[in-house]
DNA sequence: TCCCATAGTTCGGAATATCGGAACTATTGA
DNA sequence: TCAATAGTTCCGATATTCCGAACTATGGGA
């Protein structure tokens, strides 16, 4: 769990939204619920790549359950190792409105 | 001055090693004090985007002095406006050695 | 069992960004 | 005016990103 990887990971709002999305609200989705990002839809397998990159930076762990995946984020992990950093990076995403 | 930016910026360990040392001591460095990064050189075409990578994301302030050039660290003024975020971010690498 | 539908992943090629050497520009001092 | 120093710009090689199309995996019927 690298720094670089969180901080690349998160540097692109898609991408930050997504976390948000995954950390905010039961911290469980599956890919096809976070299909849209604001009022856009992401091509899959634009989503496919995304996820990829927040799974190996270490943001979120992703589990099969049947036929889709849950993806939990790993937050508290991530604030257990780097204190507060998701915090000031979604704050500063909320702060202009992402 | 977006957070896309700034975490772009510092995504990139050797940049943030830049933004560290110009940040820490005495917050004025001319881009020739910070060719080498660890016990690594860094061409000066290199320095140079990487410095203007930092100058956009509106972290370091760049002004000439006679033939140099000295940047300033921008941190409190970032920090205004997004509390916390630098000093996550420098500590995160902090916490790895970087 | 076989097939279909759903959910994601992988492939491939076009567009874009990164890196660094070589050439260029700007400023100072002799 | 010329030389030296400090950075910037240009450009080609390399690496990343994006997304449609094809592929794989799982579960639910007929």
């Amino acid at each position: 769990m690298r720094p670089e990887a969180i901080l690349h990971a998160l540097s692109d709002p898609v991408r930050a939204a997504i976390f948000t999305q995954i950390s905010g609200q039961g911290c469980v989705q599956a890919c096809s619920e976070v299909a849209m990002v604001g009022d856009r839809a992401i091509p899959k397998s634009s989503l496919s790549h995304h996820i990829k990159v927040l799974r190996e930076a270490g943001l979120i762990r992703c589990e099969r359950h049947g036929v889709e995946m849950r993806n939990h984020s790993r937050c508290s992990e991530v604030d257990q190792r780097f204190p507060g950093l998701i915090a000031a990076i979604l704050g500063a995403y909320a702060l202009v409105g992402v």
